[in-house]
RNA sequence: CAAGCAGGCCGCCUUAUCGCCAACGAAUUUAUUCGGUGGAGGAAAUUCCGGACACCAAAGGGCGGCAUAGUGGGUAACACCCACCGGUCUCGUUUCGGUUUUCCGAGGCGGGAUCAGGACUAGUGCAACAGAAAGGAUGUACAGGUAAUGCUGUAGUGAAAUCAGGUAAACUCUAUGCGGUGCAAUGCCAUGUAAACCGGUGUUUGCAAGCGGCCCGCUUGCUACCGGAGGGUAGGCAGCUAAAGGUUUUUGGCAACAAAAACCGGAGAUAAAUGAUAAGGGGAAUCCCGGUUAGCCGGGAGGAACAGAAUCCGGAUUACAGGCCUGCUUUUUUA
């Protein structure tokens, strides 16, 4: 199973992501929100995913630097439960909303329920 | 051996698996795969000083403004570092005097801590209590003196009474230094469809803008003419890491530091890489059990601080679990 997460899908356009906080829906399961948008340019083929830990909330950078790893980490090891279900690709963006720590083992658990929603909710509407 | 003080160093390790970033080398399907290599700190933090570098005029002149403040040295430079001098505080020791048990006062020598440590014989301001009077000063008592007068001395208040008084982390003065903005600097590529952009030529007046706050001065634009420039995406590349670099030795120097030689040569991301999991090792505080008069000994649980490069250096400041080393002082035990 293709578990890498490489620099092609990582969100990384200013522009995209100054649109996909413009123009995208959001699904939250706490300490998670999720906003998403499909991508429209056809030159983009594959799903492009960020991490975002707003300063607000967690003060110092190694602080903010820890979540956005175990982040990353709990969407590589379950990303194939977006990636594989959509002919279109979206564009993610991922955002710790709490001030305290987690382990990564329930990071995973939060992130799977994160994805479940986002399935539901683009499945639906087709 | 323990405690305290001062200074310095380190600040989790090993293996496996799954991942991330970089340059390199192969292979091919030419944008992918494979391979081994390298990949956060002593403070990377605060952005408080000082530089390098870049642009703004060859960064120019004046006024204003800001910073620094014993002397000498170090340095690219500094508000940093070193040495010395001085003041203040403190500890030890010693001498002298009073008293003589303690104790008190003065001085010498040695150690430590600390100090924005130039100038109040330029001007201005400020000063509790006491005192007649505290800054263009001058009243009482006694004594002296004069043509005359606080003119002179003493007493009295006070830290200080015409003494070159005190005070500049008071204005101020003096000396020295400082132009501004910052790698989002700056350069290049790409983009542009039109009152825009780029290049060139010409340029009288006026206006506007920029060059630190003002003035001078300088530059640019507005105008005219000529030429250039059409897929999509909206960014990409350089700057970008070799550093006033480090380690060791020798020489010079009290030292900071400098010179020479040999060796090592070390992250470069950009919604921002350096991570996750498992096993093992290591283990402080604290807790539990057993032994012991106690110090303590044995076993088990427990589990590691502050903190993340963003152009690069030199410092300063602040945060920090634990460990190690050196020196000094004190106490106890043993020999």
């Amino acid at each position: 199973m293709d578990e890498s997460f490489g620099k092609d899908e990582k969100l990384k356009s200013k522009k995209l992501i100054d649109i996909l906080f413009q123009e995208g829906k959001s699904v939250k399961k706490y300490p998670l929100k999720l906003i998403y948008l499909p991508i429209t340019n056809p030159e983009i083929t594959n799903f492009k995913t960020g991490v975002s830990v707003p300063k607000k909330l967690v003060k110092t950078a190694v602080g903010r630097n820890r979540i956005k790893r175990l982040m990353r980490e709990a969407f590589r090891k379950n990303k194939y439960l977006v990636t594989s279900n959509f002919p279109k690709p979206y564009a993610l963006m991922f955002i710790y909303i709490s001030r305290d720590e987690i382990s990564l083992e329930e990071l995973k658990k939060v992130m799977i329920k994160v994805m479940e929603k986002f399935n539901e909710a683009e499945n639906k509407q087709r």
